[in-house]
DNA sequence: TGTGTTTCTCAGGGTATTCACAGGTTCCCG
DNA sequence: CGGGAACCTGTGAATACCCTGAGAAACACA
């Protein structure tokens, strides 16, 4: 089930209208922290264990809708880990956070049962895009609730990453897509650098906070090219972006 | 829930009733001062702390449904001092203090569980504005409130910073969008030229004080431009909004 | 390794915004 | 009426903020 705030955010819930519960696995304590942040924020309920032993005992109390789980663990190998889980809870899906270097044919192996994983340094808005659609294919959630976004005659699909303006389709690359995303999560409110860098970036870009400007004229330049524009800025507060007419 | 006082201000309550409790941390006395006074005046009960130790002690007994924070205390990082908040309150929206040169170092992350921040020197409308929001958001206050102030058939939306009179948008700069905010916030009262610079610009500020009728011109000429005036002058009192028709 | 793509820095240019200044207007009071 | 105080507003300069082109660096993929 979906709902929507007054805020015009949407909610995933349960189907009995319970919010979802998501256990966040990471022994860097940084990581949970942020995760949990930006995971409370979705209106999910949240839990973290730092190692294994940790992470099976909370979930088998917890019984969470979806986790996250950083493959390197200090007691456990990730598997070990993922086995153990998998005992207690069958049909959760899992999102495994992995360095970039870690070896893709055994992430490759794992994902196929309909878990993901995203690697470090992973930005927000991808970790909870991923969660999101696992916990909707899971049927943790309603199932009717879809994964195109839409804002006026602008569509965005999450799950075939295709964007489409006034049925044209555009290509975007995969930072333009994630800033087009979380703009069209928050239609019509005015988003700041600074939120747009903390969500789309990742949390160890260290870079000139006008990449954001940058990007903003990038997707311009595709979305808003001769047509009526819908990405607005507002000087001195950020960015929105709303249908064209009106 | 939000209520309105006799006297015209809307006031946030928490679902039973009872005022919002917001903890105030900097080890500027003048700081803590200035920021529990206008806060206060927001009908808002204050607690303020000087260091990170007395911070995470006030919160635990103080229960706190908002934070303030500045990120350069004496004793502790203030991260440290967000996480040890976080433990003793999970879900307490934290607006943070910063100095306007730090921004780009080292606040990833801040804005992304639906905190916020501010950059010293701050207004205190913008302070309010912030800490309003995050309440609103958080749910700690009643969610039915919105972020569209009306008096007349003037709106103004604080989400998307949107401004309209009987229908026509009207485009404000973002010193005319405080002034406004500010006005409509406590329609039918006389704010005194003091207040007005007190509230809408930054504490610092130290240009002449007939800015303040400077903006109130601009604001006129696009709200009240050939129609029925809404900004009236009290003359030797200060400015006062209030509907056309009465 | 080479080629095309993507990300990001840097810097120049444009423009909106802020604010001081000063002359004009209105109002109040004797 | 006359004078002064309070207020209004046109002008222009300094600045903050934003946009975007060019190119370097990192990356993806064969």
């Amino acid at each position: 089930m979906t709902t929507t705030s007054p805020q015009g955010r949407t909610e995933l819930l349960r189907p009995d209208g319970s919010p979802v519960r998501v256990l966040v696995v990471d022994d860097e304590l940084s990581i949970t922290e942020l995760l949990s942040m930006a995971l409370r924020y979705e209106g999910w309920q949240i839990r973290s264990a730092a190692d294994g032993t940790g992470a099976v005992q909370t979930a088998r109390e917890f019984r969470p809708d979806a986790v996250v789980l950083d493959m390197m663990l200090p007691d456990m190998d990730g598997l070990a880990v993922l086995g153990r889980l998998r005992r207690e809870l069958p049909d959760v899906p899992v999102l495994f956070l992995t360095a970039k270097d870690a070896v893709e044919d055994r992430i490759a192996g794992l994902t196929a049962g309909g878990d993901d994983y995203v690697t470090k340094p992973f930005s927000l808005e991808e970790v909870v895009a991923r969660l999101r659609g696992l916990i909707r294919r899971s049927g943790a959630a309603d199932r009717r609730s879809d994964s195109v976004l839409v804002v006026g005659d602008l569509t965005l699909d999450e799950d075939s990453h295709e964007v489409s303006r006034a049925g044209d389709g555009i290509h975007l690359t995969a930072t333009e897509f994630e800033l087009l995303r979380f703009l069209m999560r928050n239609p019509r409110r005015v988003l700041s650098k600074a939120q747009i860098l903390d969500r789309v970036w990742s949390y160890d870009f260290g870079g000139q906070a006008n990449v954001v400007e940058l990007y903003i004229s990038y997707l311009r330049r595709k979305i808003d090219a001769g047509r009526e524009p819908m990405i607005h800025t507002r000087r001195g507060a950020g960015y929105l972006i709303k249908p064209a007419t009106s």
